[in-house]
DNA sequence: AGGAGCTAATAGAG
DNA sequence: CTCTATTAGCTCCT
């Protein structure tokens, strides 16, 4: 899927040097000016309840929402949210977005259209926190602090920011639901698709005949598809037994892979004890296109380089969706020694379970990092694979909490689903409105959110009544990786996933995001008007 | 392979 | 708000 498989990645080999300098602390200066401006404010309101919230929320608009969000998906079908992702976060040109508007009057247009129920709100809201408030300003202390960078300058939201914030952004989160109907329509059309095209693989194809039950990965079977049901994703798994792997450059996440004699199909595409991913993408791509001649719905869209996904697009109703399927391969062995020091889980989720994750298998997508004709002891990038996780991605997204009750029926519910898919959708929003963020994407979104839940461990971490303050809280963490240049990939801490993108670049989106969390979220709040005049 | 029963997300009624 | 219905996707069972 989508960012998974579009995600930057770690520049060619070459340019490792200059990765381990970005990697010394020296370099992680970022914090040190943000320190001084840091506001001094109350600590993180711990569970309140939730009356304050309930006033703010009551005032907000709320329907009307999808009509606007409709019709902005489909002029951006070209640069689908995690999709435009193929080019992936490469910087390929795409359709220029509108301009962003002048931030200073959609404030002021803010301002008088969400605002006027804002006294009362505060007035509410300061009385109700009163007691907890009345403390002077501290900083909570934070246990665990293992991250890559080590700085702890949370900034700490007055409450009347906060429940100012929660009403924004749960009206957001609102207007981010997708409708019945679309999921119906879409789903309909996509399994049809989906349960044909894996008949035909098994039952007309010789190189793709011991392909297996598709894995629905991405946003959208993790219940984080924000606004419309219009790109799935699919992994198609060749089952392989008894392969070898190397490492293709430095990072870890890209192997050459060779099979061990066997009988396998794709056993006649191995050269020189290479499985060719190119060549094996190629043919792939070459059955699809003739499986999806009697798919008359369904539209192939060119071959992007770099990209393991085919991609095919069909209308439904007045809504374009557009079908990622990724073939790969499953390896039934123990992960690859590099992500000896990822996953860690062990204090949000549990060693158990991080063992049984352990035990599952992992999967290889013919992507390639840079350039595809680079070689590397005699191979060629295109020619190597990318480990992949998806299917540990999507099941701990789906068990997100440290109790196994958290978010069911019988639990409390918490609000790490909602962050995320603020995170996502904040910097969808900002990509769109500067084409130079390009090379963001989905992807760094999710990795920032695991990492984080590896932090912030708790449940009560992440109440459901402290929507802004968690979200907040997030977007800092954010901000630091961008300022010191590293995210590294939850699985594989050698790959910085931000490696690839310039540093003025990161500061940049630091600066975005960090404007945005202090101004309560213009660009939220602008959709939210637009919204309401509908 | 296919069905029963479960869950999460959404939507609507009271 | 709570309660209930609906649906897609998932899991487990035979």
């Amino acid at each position: 899927m989508s960012g998974r498989e579009r995600h930057l990645d770690a520049r060619s080999p070459g340019s490792r040097a200059k990765e381990i300098k970005h990697a010394s602390p020296v370099e992680c200066t970022g914090f040190k000016e943000e320190k001084q401006k840091k506001k001094r404010t109350k600590t993180q309101e711990p569970q309140k309840p939730n009356h304050a919230e309930k006033l703010a929320v009551q005032k907000t608009p709320k329907e009307k929402a999808t009509k606007h969000l409709t019709k902005e998906s489909n002029e951006e079908q070209h640069m689908p949210t995690e999709s435009t992702k193929a080019k992936s976060c490469s910087s390929t040109a795409r359709s220029q977005k509108k301009p962003p508007r002048n931030p200073l009057k959609t404030q002021l247009e803010l301002e008088t259209a969400i605002m006027p129920e804002t006294p009362k709100e505060l007035k509410a809201s300061q009385a109700n926190t009163k007691p907890k408030a009345s403390g002077k300003a501290e900083f909570q202390t934070e246990e665990t602090n293992d991250e890559e960078c080590a700085d702890k300058t949370m900034e700490k939201m007055p409450k009347a920011k906060a429940d100012l914030d929660n009403s924004v952004l749960k009206s957001i989160l609102g207007n981010l639901k997708i409708k019945v109907k679309d999921r119906a329509d879409s789903s309909k059309v996509v399994n049809s698709f989906k349960k044909n095209l894996v008949k035909y693989l098994k039952k007309d194809t010789i190189s793709f005949s011991e392909v297996e039950e598709p894995l629905c990965t991405g946003s959208y079977y993790e219940n984080l598809k924000i606004s419309h049901p219009d790109e799935f994703d699919i992994m198609l798994p060749m089952p392989v037994e008894r392969v070898t792997i190397e490492p293709f450059g430095a990072n870890g996440a890209f192997y050459t892979v060779a099979l061990k004699r066997s009988s396998n199909p794709l056993m006649r595409f191995q050269k020189n004890d290479i499985l060719p991913a190119s060549k094996i993408l190629e043919e792939f791509r070459e059955n699809v296109k003739t499986f999806a001649k009697g798919f008359t719905e369904w539209t192939m869209t060119p071959k992007r380089k770099g990209c393991p996904a085919v991609t095919l697009t069909s209308q439904v109703g007045s809504v374009t969706i557009s079908l990622d399927v990724v073939l790969c391969l499953r390896v039934k062995s123990s992960w690859p020694s590099f992500t000896k020091d990822g996953l860690k889980i062990e204090q949000w989720l549990g060693s158990k379970v991080k063992q049984e994750h352990k035990l599952k298998p992992y999967y290889l997508v013919p992507k390639y990092e840079g350039r595809g004709n680079v070689e590397n002891d005699g191979v060629q990038a295109k020619d190597a694979w990318r480990v992949s996780f998806s299917h540990i991605e999507k099941d701990i997204i789906k068990k997100h909490g440290s109790q196994k009750t958290c978010c069911e029926k019988r639990g409390a519910n918490c609000c790490r689903k909602g962050c995320l898919k603020l995170l996502k959708y904040l910097l969808h929003l900002l990509k769109e409105s500067d084409s130079t963020f390009d090379k963001f994407c989905s992807y760094h979104a999710k990795t920032t959110f695991l990492h984080a839940c590896c932090s912030k461990t708790k449940d009560t971490d992440w109440g459901e009544s402290d929507l802004s303050q968690c979200f907040n809280r997030l977007l800092q963490d954010f901000e630091k990786h961008l300022r010191c240049g590293e995210l590294f990939n939850f699985f594989i801490p050698s790959q910085n996933l931000l490696s690839g993108i310039g540093k003025k670049l990161c500061t940049q989106l630091a600066d975005a995001i960090k404007e945005q969390r202090e101004n309560g979220f213009p660009i939220f709040r602008e959709i939210l008007l637009i919204h309401n005049e509908c």
